[in-house]
DNA sequence: CGAGGATAAATGAACGTTCATTCTTTTTTA
DNA sequence: TAAAAAAGAATGAACGTTCATTTATCCTCG
């Protein structure tokens, strides 16, 4: 039977860790699954791998999810939740155009080197036939406020008038590649080239 | 025995076609490779598959790579190969900095939109781990020239001082990301979009 | 409150398939 | 006719997934 429902449906008062105990596990096998798609590719990690570093049975994966795809799906669309929620956290309509886009980008920035692997698992993602189309197209929709204010932008005259691919291409993807480098040993991200970066994006978009 | 060897020393007079059938054979399996990699990702493209596509027994293309990981490896440098081969050949070191930059920068793109095959083939080995560490750091010297425009450009204060990291990720790096949205059907990318984006590119490197 | 029977969760071993690679034979080339 | 190239079938290992069984949890009743 499926494990979440249980969850739900526990209220005995001697098991206090206990509730939470299915969802350590959870959390075990997204961190390792991670970790290992990031280091060997999605095709290279076998269940068995992501079995023994979460310390738990592979038969056990599929309490969690229905099968292998279905696994990097799920762990795929709630990374990206976590990415988006945290980068719109403070987020509200009301602020300027230009302050609100720092502001966004910050938190892109800050979410993408605090959670580096994380990052680099949506960049895989994202970039590679390795999810669902669905679940490619159910990521993209978080991504509404940051639109939005791009939207304000532009009918006030802020931002260049362009496609949203083309602001995006300019001002977060290049985050993504600068992590990858530095995954890759290539590149050392300091604090300065952070606030380098932003300039750049922010120039690169405004009119 | 190896392929290669025997078309050297192959002076036959009555073949003009067969003295290249086996290069033929050889891109065979490189277009195979590359489509099936740009569709499935490469753990999951099977050898068998390759050689139907090419046309080939699997056993065959053990005749032309070691492996499985030496066929990416070597199509992948061979692919790096003619796309800076391309992209810098009408570099000359005389040409004022903002201009040869334009030039390359136009080249790359020309480049990526006519091969696009071949640039997300690309994107995808510099961002995921499928090809060998040594291949990739052989592929990174192929762009010395651009590198040098880049410090010709801080010295003369046209550029801004930046990492040669940086600068890749804000004006060459947009462009593979912008393909790889393209191939995936979410953006189409019309002559309008390349003037924007050489613009944006120039705006947020430039002094 | 505490034991024990029922239910759910977790496991390791097993299954069937697929894959990379090799071996033996056939075909092509010189 | 000899030597290289190509082929298809064979091999052994690895994988995703399932199954039969064990272990942990829960609820009821003494």
């Amino acid at each position: 039977m499926n494990v979440h429902l249980s969850s739900y449906l526990c209220t005995s008062k001697h098991k206090m860790s206990e509730v939470q105990k299915s969802e350590l596990k959870r959390k075990a096998l997204v961190d390792a699954t991670i970790s290992l798609v990031n280091n060997n590719g999605f095709h290279a990690t076998p269940i068995s791998k992501i079995a023994k570093i979460a310390s738990v049975s592979p038969a056990t994966i599929y309490l969690y999810f229905e099968n292998k795809q279905d696994l990097v799906n799920k762990i795929y669309l709630q990374v990206k939740e976590e990415f988006t929620s945290y980068s719109f956290a403070n987020y509200s309509e009301e602020t300027p155009v230009e302050q609100s886009f720092k502001e966004i980008w910050n938190r892109i920035a800050q979410f993408k080197m605090g959670r580096m692997d994380k990052a680099i698992f949506l960049a895989q993602c994202d970039n590679t036939p390795v999810i669902d189309e669905s679940s490619r197209q159910e990521g993209i929709k978080h991504l509404q406020p940051l639109l939005d204010v791009w939207n304000r932008g532009k009918e006030d005259q802020l931002i260049k008038p362009l496609s949203d691919y083309l602001l995006y291409a300019y001002t977060i993807n290049p985050l993504s590649f600068l992590i990858v480098m530095q995954q890759q040993g290539s590149f050392k991200i300091e604090a300065q080239h952070l606030e380098e970066a932003y300039q750049a994006a922010w120039n690169s978009i405004k009119l």
